[in-house]
DNA sequence: TTGACATACTGTACGATATACAGTAATATA
DNA sequence: TATATTACTGTATATCGTACAGTATGTCAA
């Protein structure tokens, strides 16, 4: 593997799981994919569609989103996903222990 | 998969890619797997074993560390890592794109 | 002196995720 | 009316952290 795409290759793996805690913390107030994927990229979260649907799915099917179908406005379906009660207690936990755990490598990396 | 199991793997997921940085950052030293082991265990990062001599083994075979086996003091012979040139060149990249990645993160959770 | 524990490593297999790639289709706009 | 944007679904793949299994030496207390 080339130097570079290696790095690429380690951020990929730095990214893991970031994404989740992003999606649950945007998701107190309700949004469709296409909404989130651009609200995220306003924020400096670059993501692909082929990244964020499958994660909404999983994250549903884990029960920490819920969802339906809505028409709003004579437009075209939408699905709109909001975080779950469990949701809310996972995204706690996860908060909790991300704040320590980048606090850890921090200080190893000054 | 139940709530508490879940949570475990979305920490899983999180950590993932970090003990690289970590261990990179560790090795302007030189240190074999079990002095690492329990230098990262006293700075708050507790690795297995199961995890760490893999990952020692794969950094090394991305160019990222150099080993070499040694015997010091009589004691059993230990496999000394340091990281090499690439190593650093890649570190430094990862170091940056760590942070501005925790940043844009910390900034979604609060 | 022997049993337990810490030290120090190798090897292989697996599961979960981020991404890639492919596809469908409606709406806006130029 | 052609093109870009919006808005999704479905499946395959590579990578890493971990689990599990194994080998073997050094140390220290009972």
């Amino acid at each position: 593997m080339e130097n570079d795409e290696l790095v690429q290759n380690m951020l990929l793996e730095l990214r893991r799981g970031t994404l989740s805690i992003a999606v649950l913390s945007q998701l107190s107030m309700e949004e469709y994919g296409y909404s989130l994927l651009k609200a995220l990229s306003e924020k400096g979260l670059e993501v692909d569609q082929s990244t964020l649907y499958p994660l909404l799915r999983r994250l549903e099917s884990q029960g920490l989103l819920q969802s339906d179908w809505r028409v709003v406005d004579d437009a075209r379906p939408r699905r709109y996903y909001v975080i779950s009660a469990q949701g809310k207690t996972v995204l706690a936990k996860l908060k909790k222990e991300w704040s320590a755990m980048t606090e850890t490598i921090q200080k190893m990396l000054s």
